[in-house]
DNA sequence: TGACAAATAAGAATAATTCCTATATAGTTT
DNA sequence: AAACTATATAGGAATTATTCTTATTTGTCA
């Protein structure tokens, strides 16, 4: 899927968050944001890391994992949602739904107007305040379901 | 939220899938599988053997992570979303919704008919073979947004 | 520019999961 | 009901993933 927004304006986005959380813009954040940005698949901070170390050879796997870490708490990325594997992040902070498959793991995300507009529950409205709601589809890919 | 059928029923499931795949009936798989029938928290692997080795004293964690496992990969037991924690399994095999508190990491079962009626769009099916579907809603439970 | 709090690298420590292997046992056959 | 055989288990070792510790470096702001 394509993001509303544009490269610079993630970064702005970034800078932003970053400035009102205190937190400094140090090269490491910035070029471990930009390759999540750019990065379609839902990485593990490992997988990043891998990515990243190749440009930036001293770079330490800590970082980008604590890095990753710190980017889901002040709202920039997110964790999806897995079934016991390593964390993997999206830096798709919109609204968007997830198709997973179970063989290979691999999640797309997918646009709907229709689950946008799904309504929450009033029992469900009660006892919890919801910040996010989504729909995730399991099956198999179209890789996975030729074997 | 409750189960539409009742233990004797869960249990006769247990032995038929069992059967099916040709899996042996040992006192373990039974015992495992009666305590994650019982158990409301979609316990870890971890959080299972505990209870259990107070029960069966000999009991080895990896028979019972290496069980579950099997549970669900002959259907009578699923792993649900998480963000990166040990995997967590769930007895309940009907359509259902999840509520995940991203503060205590606790999940809430409901049921939702409209939930269970979304439809799959045209452009996933064409390329996907779904088998699952389900609505994650994220925020804080009732104890966490108290704080 | 200098001071200082925060961030990093590197490796150690911890935690989670899976593997290995000898022994035991469920389910079948006789 | 005894024997057989493939499967399952316990226990510990090995692996993998994650987090912590500490000395050093580096943004940020005055």
């Amino acid at each position: 899927m394509e993001y509303k927004l544009d490269k610079k304006e993630m970064m702005d986005i970034f800078y932003q968050r970053a400035k009102e959380h205190g937190l400094k813009i140090t090269p490491q954040r910035t070029i471990i944001y930009q390759e999540l940005l750019q990065a379609k698949d839902h990485p593990s901070a490992d997988i990043l890391y891998k990515r990243l170390v190749k440009k930036i050879p001293n770079l330490s796997f800590d970082t980008v994992n604590r890095t990753l870490l710190t980017f889901s708490q002040i709202g920039i990325a997110n964790i999806v949602e897995g079934y016991g594997q390593p964390k993997r992040y999206d830096p798709n902070i919109d609204t968007h739904h997830h198709f997973r498959c179970i063989k290979c793991h691999s999640i797309i995300d997918f646009q709907n107007k229709a689950y946008n507009n799904i309504t929450i529950p009033e029992e469900i409205q009660k006892e919890f305040t919801v910040l996010n709601k989504k729909v995730v589809l399991e099956g198999f890919c179209n890789k996975c379901r030729k074997k």
